[in-house]
DNA sequence: CCAAATCGTGGGTGTGCACCTACTAAATTA
DNA sequence: TAATTTAGTAGGTGCACACCCACGATTTGG
């Protein structure tokens, strides 16, 4: 638990070492919600990413998600236990599986969202929505520029 | 690694993933240069806070990081070996060991803390000085207010 | 002055995460 | 058709982190 008392000027000074905590803090809450679920942050993207992208192989799930495909081979198996994913032998090269999301998938990503934005809510509660606007924008331009 | 390609859409709408992203890479990158040095980030936190607050014992200490006493004890065994830290029984309470932060800690510390801001100068290229600072006030209320 | 609480510390546990290997099935190349 | 490459997957490893318990030394409360 984070049980921060106070913090070394010195470290909240470092806009690193707050994006580092503060991101834990988030990663950790929306994780406690998951987990209530019995699910981890993996079977939320992969969910988010089969819902964007469309269906896909596994080995393109691993490269756009950037973990390792014998993982992702994991993941997917307990998305599909609980009937959210589905796997199809691809016609056109049938070494590879299909994986897409059910109707029931998206409903539980729908759900999984729903989770976040509740934990978003608390967590920004001290800054305005225009105060969060901005810190999104902020974020999105750091993150995506942080590849590699 | 994160070799992040292409993110799904409705993740990186939520301001908790990227934040939660986002500080994991700031986490990862701090602390490959802080294993270059042999140290994880504790250490740092530990010598920030006595060079911040001046010398305490390590039940003190364990308190204000939010760690666990015997961790402290670990952490603050490793910083003495190197001779960043030295520890002093309290004539007071002779159970109390008083760490303090040595002038080659101070040393240390410094030289720590330009391997951070030299880190957050490349993950924050994108955005503007005048932004960083927005970024920082934001994380800064964000993370304040999260406490529990 | 004895019992209970407190401090530092050594050692050990459980968990999640990233990573790697080996193997089978299928496709591609020669 | 034989040899090579690629996809998915089972299983296992190493590591960092948070957490917990037990003990000796010391202080404090009754």
């Amino acid at each position: 638990m984070y049980t921060v008392t106070e913090i070394p000027p010195s470290l909240t000074a470092l806009t690193t070492y707050l994006l580092s905590r503060t991101g834990k803090i988030a990663r950790s809450r929306i994780g406690a919600r998951l987990a209530e679920r019995d699910l981890r942050m993996w079977h939320m993207a992969v969910l988010a990413a089969l819902a964007d992208a469309g269906p896909g192989s596994g080995r393109a799930l691993a490269a756009t998600l950037g973990v390792d495909p014998s993982d992702i081979a994991k993941i997917l198996d307990e998305l599909t236990v609980r009937g959210w994913t589905g796997r199809t032998r691809d016609p056109a090269d049938r070494r590879r599986l299909l994986a897409e999301i059910t109707p029931a998938g998206r409903l539980a990503l729908a759900a999984l969202t729903a989770d976040a934005e509740a934990v978003q809510d608390r967590l920004l509660a001290p800054l305005s929505p225009a105060e969060r606007a901005v810190l999104h924008g902020l974020l999105l331009r750091v993150f995506t520029a942080a590849d590699g």
